[in-house]
DNA sequence: GGAAGGCGCGTTATATCGTAACGGCACGGC
DNA sequence: GCCGTGCCGTTACGATATAACGCGCCTTCC
């Protein structure tokens, strides 16, 4: 498992292929990737970046459709409630999720120059998390694990700046 | 450092304390702990929970203040950008800090059933947050460390229940 | 003493994020 | 046919947060 956003990729593929699993992963538990909810991952997906639900509202609209927040966040909430996506709270907007159908708890990257935000491996935090958790006889159901910072290339343009 | 919220304590005793360390901090840092913010502060030392702006506000106007918005924004931002409160991002709510004065990155529990909010250790989980953003070359600068889940004192209602 | 600037705060208005609630339509089961 | 369920359109609204302006009180600096 690699962190796609700071690093070079075949991005239309990239796309494609979260499109090609979350259309199996559907299939398979009798989910239904309508158009809208399919469109608004594309939307996502679009970018290594959160959007917020009306910035997605507003590509919708600049297709032509006649779109209103409950529609946008419809979508957001099946794509998140199943895995597709994912809120980011810290910003409140949302980020295609970049490891479809592998079960995992997120934990996110976030460049405050650039806006990237990536994904990255978190079994050792999750661990600490429950561990920390735990000697207190907290029950964890779920975490947001989000840190703030510079990516590699915003830090190498700062330098060169 | 233990995390309060969970467990019995003296909680007059917890508030009192809580504030002389912020005037102390507030007097040794040269900043200014005014009316306002004292009284917000003391508001949300009020309960081990987290308070939304707007709840924090209509306790400002119940004592017959003619508080608007920006008002209790302006003091929470002093609160937190100070370490004498902390922003839940999950929550869009707001927490005294049971640890002021110290350095620390917070990490919190938030129990699902009755809302308290726990800061815990986060030296490890901290540890682990860099460690993986290292892997990546990331640089991080502040992180949001929530878990939400079930607290030992609503385990046992729901058991006894 | 008085100009200049910083800071805290009041006030108005507005931006941004999110949801409740109702109704229509399509599809599948019986 | 009739009903339940799920998806979506639509209207209206609630909740969270900030921009922008101005005033008064300091301190600094000359």
């Amino acid at each position: 498992m690699d962190a796609l956003g700071f690093t070079e990729h075949d991005h239309q593929h990239c796309i494609s292929e979260a499109l090609r699993t979350a259309e199996q992963t559907c299939a398979d538990q009798g989910l239904q990737l309508t158009a809208q909810r399919r469109r608004v991952l594309e939307i996502l997906l679009g970018e290594h970046r959160a959007m917020g639900a009306y910035e997605v509202l507003d590509v919708l609209r600049a297709e032509g459709l006649a779109a209103q927040p409950p529609t946008v966040y419809r979508a957001l909430d099946f794509l998140v409630g199943n895995g597709f996506a994912h809120k980011i709270e810290r910003l409140n907007a949302f980020v295609a999720c970049a490891h479809p159908g592998e079960r995992h708890a997120p934990a996110f990257l976030i460049c405050s120059d650039c806006g990237t935000v990536a994904e990255m491996p978190s079994r050792e935090i999750a661990q600490a998390v429950r561990g920390a958790a735990a000697t207190l006889e907290f029950d964890v159901a779920r975490m947001v694990i989000e840190a703030e910072g510079c990516c590699p290339e915003c830090r190498a343009a700062r330098a060169a700046g």
